[in-house]
DNA sequence: CTGGAGTGATTGACATGCCAAGCAGGGCGT
DNA sequence: ACGCCCTGCTTGGCATGTCAATCACTCCAG
């Protein structure tokens, strides 16, 4: 599935496996195992090339099965990015949950 | 970095290593030497991090180093998540972000 | 004071990611 | 026919991810 993807990527751009391995720094053998799906790549050859393909580190973390499609429209966006926020510290981050949630609920019982 | 970030994520979730390993299935000790930053975790594991703690997987891989920076969730991503949450109704909003912008404000000028 | 039950950390072994070297085949010019 | 350069693929081995077992510590009940 990933691997696949990736290959047709490298297709469309026209690239062979050599020329890919030059941009990425990462041995051409390798990456043909990886189109393959003989092995599953780490996090920093992934982003290698995603940045080599000019794809969207995203849309190849879904493909992946990393990303489930529309999470980061998801519900819980809004807790994940507080939670996530270190410009907060960790009182203020409790805090402006329970006024989060406690919104959320108000609108959940109005229907 | 990555590392520090998944061991405060946990903390505030209030998880035991053990805890956090039984909800992911991965080990503890390699939990507590992923969090001291002594190995780089698969992808894999990564994602069954984000999940068991809540945490939006984009925002992990944006502490990973995976999402070079401002490329899709920066400092603004709580202010984003937050306006476009439709749960919240427009006042609800507003207040919600009046308050998390008072709390950035206090942090920087404490510096 | 003693003994569980919880916490995080260390270690040694196995599985997997990743690469250098080399192989097999396909065009194309001589 | 040869030889060259390109393509993708196989293999052996080192580096690293991952786990089971175990350790040292703290805290609290008996």
């Amino acid at each position: 599935m990933l691997g696949g993807f990736i290959r047709a990527q490298r297709q469309v751009a026209n690239l062979s496996l050599r020329q890919l391995s030059a941009l990425t720094e990462i041995s051409n053998p390798y990456l043909s195992q990886v189109e393959r799906g003989l092995h599953e790549p780490s996090i920093r050859v992934l982003k290698s090339i995603a940045d080599a393909l000019n794809v969207s580190a995203e849309i190849l973390f879904e493909q992946a099965g990393l990303i489930t499609g529309t999470e980061k429209l998801g519900d819980e966006a809004t807790e994940s990015a507080i939670r996530a926020d270190q410009r907060l510290t960790e009182a203020q981050r409790t805090a402006l949950l329970a006024v989060y949630r406690s919104y959320v609920e108000d609108n959940r019982e109005e229907g």
